[in-house]
DNA sequence: ATTAGTGTCATAGTGTATTATGACACTAAA
DNA sequence: TTTAGTGTCATAATACACTATGACACTAAT
């Protein structure tokens, strides 16, 4: 994992553990990497893995079973397509279609992203 | 200005400012607030704008005169195409790309965006 | 020459993310 | 009961963005 050097770290380990939730790569009741374990994976303290995994509790993503571990919470798949849609809408997606008017990108120059979005509308 | 809390605000300055110039708020040549004086608009640190200013000399899409103040560069406007346009297909579009296939956003979900991507094809 | 406005530099202080480390409570298994 | 693994809390140290402030050099206009 590499962090980005604009965003705190605390935030990007959560990014990364709710896109392996949405991509599925981690299932509701999962427990996940303990505290001290993820810190040496990333190489990261562990009071900064703490933060984030107390915010991911605080949002309902995650449960903690004291002396035991930290496990995806059974609602967490729904609970995140709230948050990460609710988000993209409201923080994501204003200054994108901005850019892309200042820009002034095309359907060429946005092939792939047309093509993503047009591969979504089939699986209905 | 209101300043978002995750990004630096020396950073979101010069976001504000490349955004003055390619959207033509800002034309070549134009001379931009002084460093106090945008300083005390928008309450921030005299130094923390040097920086924003010394950041843009540097890309090449401010110039300075010592005594007298910072000036848009005559380049400014294809200089920040470039910059913007690498930075957008390096950067921004991936994870957004990504973040549109985990959350299944279909063309109705984006109707918005495809607009103005479609509005764009027309000016040619 | 004086004045007001510009950028520039230096210093010190504040807030916060991150690190480093130790200690303690809880749980499961040997 | 002991041991190893878990989360939790507290403390101190480091790094960096940002603030606060003063001083200085340059430029234009009076």
């Amino acid at each position: 994992m590499d962090f980005s050097e604009h965003k705190n770290i605390f935030l990007q380990i959560r990014d990364w553990m709710v896109d392996q939730i949405l991509t599925g790569k981690l299932q509701p009741g999962d427990k996940i990497p303990s505290v001290r374990e993820l810190a040496a994976d990333i190489e990261v303290n562990r009071n900064t893995v703490m933060r984030s995994y107390a915010l991911m509790e605080e949002e309902g993503i995650l449960e903690n079973k004291r002396g035991i571990g930290f496990f995806i919470s059974p609602e967490a798949r729904s609970t995140l397509l709230g948050i990460q849609r609710k988000e993209f809408f409201k923080e994501t997606l204003p200054p994108i279609i901005h850019q892309i008017q200042v820009l002034q990108l095309n359907s060429e120059d946005l092939e792939s992203l047309l093509a993503v979005i047009h591969s979504n509308d089939a699986k209905k």
